[in-house]
DNA sequence: AAGACTACTTAGCACACGTTTT
DNA sequence: AAAACGTGTGCTAAGTAGTCTT
């Protein structure tokens, strides 16, 4: 009964099951066909006592140690136990094994590194702290700041003691946001407020505020057209609209007036040229529109190494043919016999020539996107001229999945009018669909945000039009997320305990939970929702993972109970990592994988659901997701605490604010794959780093000679020069160091990608909270984009933002 | 409890674009 | 002026999670 055998299984032995794809479709059709059979044997083992009794009795044996060694660690568990911290990187998306083992070298490197970073920020630490404290102490005694939380959620069901001054009671918050914003207002479509007829209100210490906010200049309506070519003399604003300073709609109701134009639909489909020819089995053949169109598809990724794998062509080839015409099915059988090239040389031509276009033309082009845009980028929500993220249909190909697809290269249809719903305001101006053809449906839904939406055809999962980031809708939520996770951080600890507490349980389901929750939080795993076989790319979150994604070692490289994690997550990226773990975690991992197979479920009675509605008990509002979010957040704030140098100049100080999002997008497991140009450009910083070196060298000779001849003649000409020359070293001392920054910065972000992160886990504020302790502009932090996304944040977070 | 359906967030990548270098 | 470079944006796939039905 021990399940030794599994982990000897050579296909686990493996790891690296995903790279053949056809080992990987037997696997699959094996599982599909066993799957119900064990679920069931699996179902019936559980729900006999005998079995319980015998997990049990072995739990109790351990009962002891594990105990103690728990209760050691969680000492240092607190808002650190982020070991999961360290782990290993690489990408890969399944595809080929080269690129694994070069991550595995890399990684060493990385990690390396890493380490060093981390020591070189002790010796400011402690003093840092200390001033820290006292701030806190000189705020948090004066005046207690009211300060206006988005008051989105109900009062926290698990109280914890607030740790810091700066919780705001939920009573508060509760009555100042409760209220329904105007349960009577109509909603005629009132004029549109020109953004930024607000009041400045709040707002006390201003010191370093003063340069992030002129506040004067009026808003001019429509933001736009003239604004845009401002130049980035500093500001450009544009004052916004403070939503974050209005109440929110009552419960459910997303918006009381919409009004749209509707989308933008992909330019018809415009035949080849004549002199442009397809052959078959070497004979021209001239294609009917519509099998032409869908060739044309399949022509322009002919470059692409897509085009070469099984799946996709006989993908493509089905599809295609059934936009053939009867004679053209009859005809075009083999689709190795097609010759593409023609076409495939006529659309890079084309290309060229658009690259080749003279500044006029292009000029034109963009002058006419820009107006696209004005017209149909933009909807009216509730008085306020919002903008559209995605305003565009999209267009027509072939599907392009990530990872192992099973449905890559199917043909993506074109959407048409008929296949499009309308949701906007009944008494706003319905848009109008284009000549000649009508919507699906126009509804009026104010309990969602989207204006239109569709339904795709590879998956038949609905495609929506929804608004930009920086618009109030997206705005608000993104804020009701950071409160949320915020919450979490009151009660992480008593979960943290009730989690362990259940690892005990008695009960399989609550160990399995209890478990899988521990990686959660640890790991920052995501959910793992089940997927419908064979639709998707065969990968897995934390309540999906199978017992071949795991490997556990009772002792290895002088660390005991280890699990190693290797599997497919999301856009199939590879997971892997070395993590030990507690005892009794590595105890209950053994119990669920016993007798089971490795494509079995590991958490074989839990899924996402069970967890969730877990979760919501323990506190309103939490889901998986949230500690993602959580442990993002605290883990930006806690190293940006241990990072930052006050001593610092400001490239070395960003260069910490890179490296405390780089703990974050590692621990979030957000890779990329290393920039093609990687090499290169790290080469070319290095002549320039070089460069500067030489120049220093000269500059201090020089320096030197000027010291020299000071002291022989005293004349203020040489004084001047003496002073000139030590400008000279220090100022190119200031460019080698930044340049310095530069390639460390760059080296250690190889593989890791920074903007995911940084756009949806890390709370705004403290990053603003960050640049204002530390005087660095925002600009440093985020560009344009994301200064507009994060607009209520760098409004409202003052230097001492705790999240 | 499972499954369908819906809404919304999170994700990496290609490539256009503006800027810097030659 | 052209070439090289790096960044930001657009695109859309792929997740999470809720609700409703059976």
């Amino acid at each position: 009964m021990s399940g030794d055998h599994l982990h000897n299984d050579p296909q686990i032995e493996a790891g690296f099951r995903v790279n053949d794809s056809h080992k990987h479709k037997k696997d699959k059709e094996h599982r599909h066909k066993e799957h119900k059979k064990d679920k069931d044997r699996e179902k019936s083992k559980h729900n006999n006592s005998e079995h319980k009794e015998h997990s049990e009795k072995k739990h109790k044996d351990k009962h002891k140690d594990v105990e103690k060694h728990g209760e050691k660690h969680r000492e240092k568990d607190g808002e650190k136990h982020r070991d999961g911290l360290k782990h290993t990187l690489k990408i890969t998306r399944d595809k080929d094994s080269e690129k694994h083992k070069d991550g595995e070298k890399h990684r060493e490197k990385d990690g390396e590194k890493h380490k060093d970073g981390e020591k070189h920020k002790d010796k400011h630490r402690d003093k840092d702290r200390e001033k820290r404290k006292e701030e806190k102490l000189k705020s948090s005694s004066g005046s207690v700041k009211v300060k206006k939380e988005n008051g989105f959620s109900s009062p926290v069901r698990v109280k914890d003691e607030p740790e810091d001054g700066f919780t705001i009671s939920p009573t508060a918050h509760n009555k100042a946001m409760k209220r329904p914003r105007d349960d009577d207002d109509d909603y005629k479509p009132k004029k549109i407020k020109s953004e930024g007829e607000k009041k400045g209100k709040k707002r006390k210490q201003e010191e370093e505020e003063e340069d992030i906010k002129p506040k004067k200049n009026k808003t001019k309506d429509k933001g736009h057209v003239g604004e845009v070519k401002k130049k980035k003399g500093k500001k450009e604003e544009e004052e916004k609209w403070k939503w974050w300073e209005e109440e929110r709609h009552a419960d459910g109701v997303k918006w009381k007036f919409l009004e749209h134009k509707g989308p933008v639909f992909a330019p018809a489909y415009e035949p080849l040229p004549d002199n442009v020819k397809f052959y078959y089995d070497g004979k021209v053949v001239k294609l009917t529109p519509k099998a032409e169109e869908v060739a044309t598809f399949f022509a322009q990724m002919l470059e692409h190494e897509y085009t070469t794998k099984d799946i996709f062509r006989k993908n493509f080839f089905k599809d295609w043919k059934k936009e053939m015409s009867a004679d053209e099915k009859n005809m075009i059988t083999n689709l190795s016999k097609c010759d593409f090239t023609e076409m495939a040389k006529y659309f890079k031509a084309q290309s060229e020539a658009r690259k080749a276009m003279t500044k006029e033309e292009k000029q034109k082009i963009k002058e006419e996107n820009e107006k696209t845009l004005q017209e149909y980028g933009f909807c009216v929500m509730d008085n306020h001229r919002q903008r559209i993220a995605n305003f565009r249909i999209e267009p027509p190909g072939l599907f392009r999945g990530r990872g192992d697809h099973p449905k890559m290269g199917k043909l993506k249809r074109r959407i048409m009018p008929e296949n499009i719903i309308i949701n906007c305001s009944k008494d706003s101006k319905i848009p109008t669909p284009p000549a000649g053809h009508k919507w699906k449906e126009v509804r009026h839904d104010s309990k969602v945000t989207w204006l239109v939406s569709w339904t795709e055809n590879i998956q038949g999962s609905i495609k929506y039009i929804m608004l930009n980031p920086s618009s109030r809708i997206k705005g608000e939520k993104d804020w009701q997320k950071y409160e949320t996770a915020r919450r979490l951080k009151m009660c992480v600890d008593k979960i943290r305990n009730t989690y362990r507490e259940d690892w005990k349980s008695k009960e399989m389901k609550v160990r399995q939970r209890a478990v899988a929750l521990y990686f959660i939080d640890k790991l920052a795993l995501r959910a793992g929702n089940e997927k419908e076989e064979g639709e998707t790319a065969d990968t897995v979150g934390c309540c999906s993972l199978r017992v071949e994604h795991i490997k556990l070692y009772p002792e290895i490289d002088g660390q005991e109970f280890v699990v190693e994690f290797d599997f497919l997550g999301k856009d199939s990226i590879r997971y892997y990592n070395k993590v030990p773990v507690e005892k009794r975690v590595f105890k209950n991992l053994q119990l669920f994988m016993e007798n089971k197979q490795p494509e079995d479920d590991l958490f074989d009675r839990l899924n996402t659901s069970i967890l969730n509605k877990h979760l919501q008990d323990l506190m309103e509002g939490l889901t998986a997701k949230v500690f993602r979010t959580y442990n993002a957040s605290i883990t930006l704030q806690q190293q940006l605490k241990e990072l930052t140098n006050a001593d610092d100049n400001v490239p070395a100080k960003i260069l910490s604010y890179n490296r405390a999002n780089r703990a974050v997008a590692i621990l979030c497991n957000h890779q990329r794959a290393p920039p093609k140009t990687f090499e290169k450009s790290m080469m070319n910083l290095q002549t320039k780093i070089d460069a500067k070196k030489d120049q220093l060298m000269d500059a201090k000779r020089e320096l030197k000679s000027a010291k020299a001849d000071a002291k022989v003649r005293r004349d203020e000409k040489t004084k001047k020069l003496l002073e000139s020359k030590k400008k000279a070293v220090q100022r190119i001392e200031e460019q080698l160091m930044k340049l310095e920054v530069q390639a460390t910065d760059r080296e250690e972000n190889k593989q890791i990608a920074l903007g995911t992160s940084k756009l949806n886990y890390l709370d705004p504020r403290i990053s603003v909270a960050w640049s204002k302790k530390f005087g660095i502009p925002i600009e440093k932090i985020y560009n344009k984009t994301q200064r507009e996304k994060f607009a209520w944040a760098i409004d409202m977070a003052d230097d001492d933002y705790e999240f």
